[in-house]
DNA sequence: TGAGTATGTTCAG
DNA sequence: TGAACCTACTCAT
């Protein structure tokens, strides 16, 4: 699942078994092999993440920088090694364990002056310490682009993908066409706040479960464990866990958009519905 | 076993 | 706007 939370834990993961020490890197399939070289057997310094972007830092322009798309993996592996499964762009071989990258979008080796041009584009990180939420608030208070299009933009947010964008959408009753300059300060403070909750919460699960604990069919009805853990996303023409209204679809910007008719409904917005939305989907701390 | 689908991004036209 | 990337999972057969 590769949102932002999945490119933060894989380098919390590769600080944790690589960081510090020589690697073996390579390229099974051959189309890294030559940057591969460059960096093969060097000491891996330091391993982040901003958004869905991860890089690999091992010294003064060697940084290999790896997005994995919409299918890419990072797998994780004790050692010894296998023979490579598949198109193996990438293999990290550490002391104990050993990774073998698939499918990614990108994977290259970049200079600092790259990096930096990277990290400059990239908006409000909600897993990153130096995150500047104003300045996505910048964006989004003076864009006419609807927030479905905004929280995916990941120049104003970087790491939302198109899960945490419907379940964020939903948990705070805003309907996904809503004009960013149309946003209060005051639901894009409370909207931010809740992205840095679920971002972290995915984090530290290693899965996007976004259900306030009152609307997990798991824990209310004891079904199976295995039962979808969002309000929204996946489950159009299934009934909204907070109203019932079956949860509506449609292509936005060639991506799947989920949404609630009815708690996320368009404006007006009277005072009293407002009200009454927000003892349903008020912002739950974890 | 095979078809269909996906949480993303870039590039051609 | 659609294709490409080319993995892994789910579901139907």
């Amino acid at each position: 699942m590769p949102e932002g939370h999945t490119l933060h834990r894989l380098a919390a993961l590769h600080t944790r078994r690589y960081v510090g020490r020589p690697v073996a890197v390579s390229s099974p399939q051959g189309r890294f092999a030559t940057n591969a070289e460059m960096v093969d057997g060097r000491v891996l310094e330091s391993a982040e993440a901003h958004g869905k972007h991860l890089f690999h830092h091992y010294g003064p322009d060697l940084v290999v920088h790896v997005h994995l798309g919409l299918y890419g993996r990072f797998s994780d592996d004790r050692l010894p090694v296998e023979e490579p499964r598949g198109q193996v762009r990438m293999r990290v071989i550490g002391e104990t364990h050993y990774g073998d990258l698939r499918g990614p979008t990108a994977c290259e080796l970049l200079t600092d002056a790259e990096v930096d041009a990277i990290h400059a584009r990239l908006g409000a990180d909600p897993l990153r310490d130096d995150a500047d939420p104003d300045r996505a608030w910048a964006r989004i208070s003076r864009s006419r682009a609807p927030l479905a299009t905004l929280l995916m933009d990941q120049s104003v947010i970087a790491g939302v993908g198109n899960v945490y964008r419907a379940e964020a959408l939903f948990r705070h009753g805003l309907d996904p066409q809503l004009p960013g300059r149309k946003l209060t300060r005051a639901c894009w403070d409370e909207l931010w706040v809740d992205l840095v909750d679920l971002l972290h919460d995915g984090y530290r699960r290693g899965k996007i479960e976004t259900l306030r604990s009152e609307h997990d069919p798991r824990l209310v009805d004891g079904v199976g464990p295995c039962a979808r853990a969002t309000y929204v996303y996946k489950r159009t023409g299934e009934p909204c866990l907070v109203c019932g209204t079956p949860v509506a679809h449609a292509r936005h910007l060639a991506r799947n958009l989920f949404w609630c008719p009815v708690c996320q409904a368009p404006e007006p917005v009277r005072p009293a519905r407002r009200a009454a939305r927000r003892t349903t989907t008020r912002l739950e701390r974890r």
